[in-house]
DNA sequence: CTATGGCACGGATT
DNA sequence: AATCCGTGCCATAG
């Protein structure tokens, strides 16, 4: 959004504009959208131009989203950065969806939460002449997170075949409330077992239980269900209890727990990233496109017209005046100065630890914020503030805190993770620290306790026992 | 004597 | 200035 405005002009000038910038390079970027509304509100001076430009080409952009024409010119044209970075705003209420329907009725706070978070999810892969209709799709969630409209009548209102209404419903319903956008608790439930599938064992008759026994399984009539299955009655029940441990049949409930992984002790779940980093057309070019969600459509500036007003104004309120001015223009500053340092921030990441972004976990180099705040010229509380209370959306799609990049012990605690699972008798801490060390994680014995102890792994004496 | 968990110190982070 | 995390030292359990 700022990009055109070349560094050395955003250089902190007063003290009110290094703290007002600190303040702002602190926020996620809900909160900063709370703070622009209300300075916008406040502040005379300043004004929301109803336009946007793209960030590399500097075209004028209609719809929002990315430019369509330069589209990635940098990532196409030239192979070595590795890093893009553009900044996108975060559509909030998915812009202007059709005419009349979504105007009506402000639709509660949670409904429109589970919808913005679900588009967040999706976004990267809809393509942009779909993105209507997904917003459509997306307003029609009941509180359930089941869809209440027919398929078909969308694909009808929007005159598309009814198969690409279906496809962009296949990837709601593999967003995070899994099961998210189904059209009945049935569908939703199916839809569960097949992501669970993938990464562990279902029993075996569940699709069939679901498919032909969801209301005899309501109702717990479980011999009922086996005598039209003909299954015996404890297989029925043995899977009526893993759909009740494992799946959800009204996904919208589901928003505030992760269930995929209910191993995982999580302590809290973040849900909307403020930056998302994705795959360029998930080539081999491995290319990352980093954005950095601005929460606001437009482009703010300080009001032309309010400065000529000044001239022509009595002396007694131009101070008045003078001093919105001032808090305006320092204002649209600070928003420079903090796009710019997080965007210099997600580069220098994005090249840093671009391993763990395309390969997991395991390949978090440790990295220090201090070390980071040297090679970019910050002081490090500024890096500290940048990085805290923010989340990202990495290319697979997981959302996490983005003070996860500086993780000094997650990539040994994998490895350490590896090597006990595949230990074919139970080692020592010592002996861990030794195997570690081969693995180039310089780690002291007593570490290796607390790693283990993070992990939920028992000491090695209670461990062959299982 | 070996393997672990508890406590406290020092550097990094907030 | 307050807090978190990796480590070293020491006591305790096998």
């Amino acid at each position: 959004m700022f990009q055109h405005i070349p560094f050395h002009t955003l250089r902190p000038l007063t003290t009110a504009h290094l703290a007002q910038t600190m303040t702002l390079l602190s926020l996620t970027s809900n909160e900063l959208q709370e703070q622009i509304e209300a300075e916008l509100a406040s502040n005379p001076a300043l004004e929301m131009l109803d336009e946007i430009r793209c960030p590399t080409c500097r075209r004028l952009l209609k719809g929002g989203g990315i430019c369509p024409v330069c589209s990635h010119p940098a990532l196409t044209k030239e192979d070595d950065p590795i890093v893009f970075v553009s900044t996108r705003e975060v559509v909030s209420g998915f812009g202007e969806v059709g005419g009349e329907d979504d105007r009506e009725e402000s639709s509660s706070a949670v409904v429109e939460d589970l919808a913005t978070y679900v588009f967040r999810q999706i976004a990267p892969d809809v393509p942009p002449e779909d993105r209507k209709m997904a917003a459509h799709l997306l307003t029609n969630l009941d509180e359930d997170g089941l869809l209440s409209v027919p398929l078909a009548e969308v694909a009808m209102y929007f005159h598309v075949p009814l198969a690409r209404v279906e496809n962009l419903q296949r990837l709601m319903q593999r967003a995070d409330p899994i099961g998210v956008g189904s059209l009945t608790p049935k569908e939703a439930l199916l839809v569960q077992l097949d992501v669970l599938r993938e990464t562990r064992d279902v029993p075996e008759y569940a699709s069939q239980v679901i498919l032909e026994g969801m209301e005899l399984l309501s109702r717990r009539q479980y011999h009922e269900i086996a005598k039209r299955l003909n299954l015996s009655t404890d297989k029925v029940k043995a899977v009526a209890k893993f759909i009740s441990e494992n799946l959800n049949p009204f996904p919208g409930r589901s928003f505030w727990g992760d269930f995929r992984q209910p191993s995982a002790p999580q302590t809290q779940i973040y849900y909307r990233p403020d930056i998302l980093i994705s795959r360029i057309n998930d080539t081999n070019s491995c290319q990352l496109m980093v954005e950095i969600l601005f929460p606001i459509w437009g482009t703010l500036r300080v009001n032309p017209l309010y400065r000529q007003a000044i001239q022509q104004t009595e002396a007694d309120q131009k101070d008045a005046m003078k001093e919105d001015l001032e808090r305006a223009s320092l204002f649209v500053k600070c928003l420079q100065q903090r796009n710019n340092t997080m965007q210099r921030l997600m580069q220098k990441i994005g090249l840093l630890q671009r391993n763990f972004i395309l390969h997991g976990d395991k390949y978090l180099r440790p990295i220090t914020r201090a070390t980071l705040a040297k090679e970019l010229g910050v002081h490090e509380s500024t890096i500290s503030r940048a990085v805290a209370n923010k989340a990202v959306q990495l290319p697979n799609g997981k959302i996490v805190p983005l003070a996860d990049f500086f993780d000094r012990s997650l990539s040994a605690r994998i490895v350490l993770k590896e090597i006990i699972t595949s230990e074919s008798h139970p080692l020592s801490d010592s002996e861990l620290v030794h195997l570690l060390a081969k693995e180039g994680y310089e780690v002291a014995r007593r570490t290796v306790a607390k790693y283990r102890a993070m992990e939920g792994i028992l000491p090695a004496s209670l461990r062959r026992p299982c």
